[in-house]
DNA sequence: GGATATTTGTTAGCATTGCTAACTGTTAGC
DNA sequence: GCTAACAGTTAGCAATGCTAACAAATATCC
């Protein structure tokens, strides 16, 4: 028994991918209104959601080489958004840490980024919400199986 | 006669949010693997679709200032991708018009994001087709009058 | 008509963020 | 224990964003 399909129309996916860019540059905005913007905030994230990381789990998680990484936790490190200390068992890894301050920044910046959001389906119709979810579900599965 | 509204949980906006940026990164693999990238498909994609642009109104378009776009058009030149030259009548701008090299490599670059995006919609059900464009929909209306 | 202001683009110089290559120190394996 | 592999750092390059200061052309205002 085969599963219905019906892939979307061309012009629908033009639509979605210049929506999908405009939105993006929008959040830019919202986060340089802010202050600390793009890489402190999305490795912020990762340190508060996913807890302590190494050098190279952070790296990774933000899918950027270690001297990148390297560079940007030791200028957070003096801005106090981040701690970092060597770990007890192996010595050459280092343990990094958001500090209460980081915490507080990102989940601020955050909470704008998501009410930006917000404010875009705050008008939905309850089928237009039903639809987001569906859109949502689809993506998510998608992407996790690419 | 008022219109019915259901704002979406808190939830799928949030899921919306790390999709829509899990997404963008992905193009941007898509872009890197094809060669030229970001701000140079992006200024190419104004120049073809709206026509020729003098600097000020390409710098507009894109969101940057003009130093920024002065100097991205003077590498693109040299890379033969766009063509320069002094108006008639107003001898300060510049007409700045896509080379049918940097036509046909934008064309390409951007068949490649499109189809990317596609295969994500691919297994899509009637259903799922359908909430897509009523995401669409609702997404640009927002957007646009933001 | 000519002095002055505005507009358009360029140049110079700085910051951020990505990379690779080369290095240091630590751990693991033979 | 010697060597190989691993974890991070440093140095140096490229791309892209910015502001400040400038040159040239055009508009404006007596």
């Amino acid at each position: 028994m085969s599963i219905p399909r019906k892939p979307p129309e061309p012009k629908v996916i033009e639509r979605f991918h210049h929506l999908a860019i405009r939105l993006l540059r929008g959040l830019k905005r919202v986060d340089e209104a802010h202050g600390f913007s793009g890489p402190r905030a999305s490795a912020l994230s990762v340190l508060v959601f996913r807890g302590p990381q190494s050098l190279g789990e952070l790296a990774a998680a933000e899918g950027v080489k270690a001297p990148t990484m390297s560079r940007l936790v030791k200028a957070m490190q003096a801005e106090g958004l981040v701690e970092a200390e060597v770990t007890s068992h192996d010595q050459r890894q280092i343990r990094i840490v958001a500090s209460p301050r980081g915490r507080r920044l990102m989940l601020k910046a955050r909470e704008l980024r998501l009410a930006a959001i917000a404010t875009l389906f705050e008008k939905a119709t309850p089928a237009e919400a039903k639809a987001l979810e569906t859109v949502v579900e689809l993506l998510a599965r998608s992407l996790d199986e690419a």
